[in-house]
DNA sequence: GTCTATAATCCGATAGAC
DNA sequence: GTCTATCGGATTATAGAC
């Protein structure tokens, strides 16, 4: 409705225009639910609260592809800045360790749900921004994930192959999340906990009795 | 270029007009790379081997929304008869049955592929459609790998949670291969095979040594 | 069943007043 | 910075000849 008045004193001068940031918003919901090719200046202007039809969207950005590239950006931003939250000291007891930690993942994959669900939607249309995402989620996630792992299993004998199985890991709770968004139920209707605690278990049983490959005779 | 004559005698009345075909295929190619609303019936006409701008198009589907829900539909039962064809009977060692069963699953994803990615990029616009799939992709094959499961463990100790350690291998799988769908690249660089077989080892594991949950006193 | 041609609408983007 | 008004082009869909 009314700007909170931050451009009285020129003290907060980076703060982006309000109404920008809502038409990122409008855009992003927009773009979401119908798609970038189904997605209309008009309707984004209308959503922003800017009179549908006119121009005034472009008084803030160029064009439609600029609004959407900028939403990427700012969701990337925010999975980030999501990420950061999660650096918690070690815990003891690793069974409990290690399912809080894969109900946190889950937590934070419902966090970044904008960005995957655009990532999924537009996959295609901008191959920069999506391998961009890609390092920044995939191989600094997956860097971190594996030293959260290994910290959690300390006292743990090590996987035969520590790198499967964290892409194991990996796999199951990105799964899970998306299986989740795109049919509005969980596999097999387990509830998160339930999944949580069925990976902890599976990872630590692995890591504490690791089996010789069938046919692999170590000396 | 030209049609392979099979209306000379009348006799294979039931085979859909191969221009329909054709304009189906091309429907599916240009909704799976721009989105729906990113595809116009003109370029649909110009991939199809029609003139592009006619509306030779609207003499075999009344509307772009009919063509694409055709397209599901078709994509739909291409996944269920490409399902039929894992029924193969039951394997001796379970390692490398279920490393075979798991390559399999991933061999299924990548077959129905246009089908997810149809879901992905289209989710929220056909629900109706989206519930359909997502209950024979789901339920029919869960409770089919299930089946599988059991069978390859058959004389494993059973899991304390059978159900959710499904949800985590079928969450496993699809979390694989979307991730390389969408990224281009395997989680944590990790191929199939080794992907595979460190699952498949990760559950027999799980059932060989099934531990107390902690807290949880069974007498 | 495919074509040319076109109607009717929608959309991205701009110009200029306030 | 927002509005009214509008241009030019693209898009869905139809009509009618062949």
């Amino acid at each position: 409705m009314q700007e909170p008045s931050c451009t009285g004193n020129g003290y907060v001068s980076q703060v982006a225009s309000p109404t920008r940031e809502r038409i990122l918003d409008a855009t992003l919901a927009l773009v979401q639910e119908r798609g970038f090719g189904g997605t209309t200046v008009t309707d984004i202007e209308e959503l922003a609260g800017l009179s549908p039809g006119s121009g005034s969207f472009y008084r803030h950005f160029r064009s439609k592809e600029e609004a959407v590239r900028e939403v990427y950006e700012r969701e990337l931003e925010r999975a980030q800045r999501h990420r950061e939250t999660f650096e918690r000291g070690p815990v003891d007891d690793p069974p409990q360790a290690l399912t809080r930690r894969i109900t946190e993942q889950l937590d934070y994959m419902e966090r970044i749900k904008p960005l995957i669900t655009l990532l999924a939607r537009e996959h295609g249309r901008f191959p920069d921004l999506e391998a961009k995402i890609g390092r920044s989620l995939l191989d600094q996630g997956i860097t971190e994930e594996a030293d959260h792992l290994t910290r959690d299993l300390h006292d743990h004998p090590a996987h035969g192959d520590p790198r499967a199985l964290l892409a194991v890991v990996i796999s199951a709770i990105t799964g899970y999340h998306l299986a989740r968004t795109f049919f509005g139920r969980s596999p097999a209707d387990v509830t998160p906990e339930r999944f949580a605690s069925t990976l902890a278990e599976l990872i630590i049983t692995a890591t504490l009795d690791p089996p010789d490959t069938p046919g692999d005779k170590t000396p």
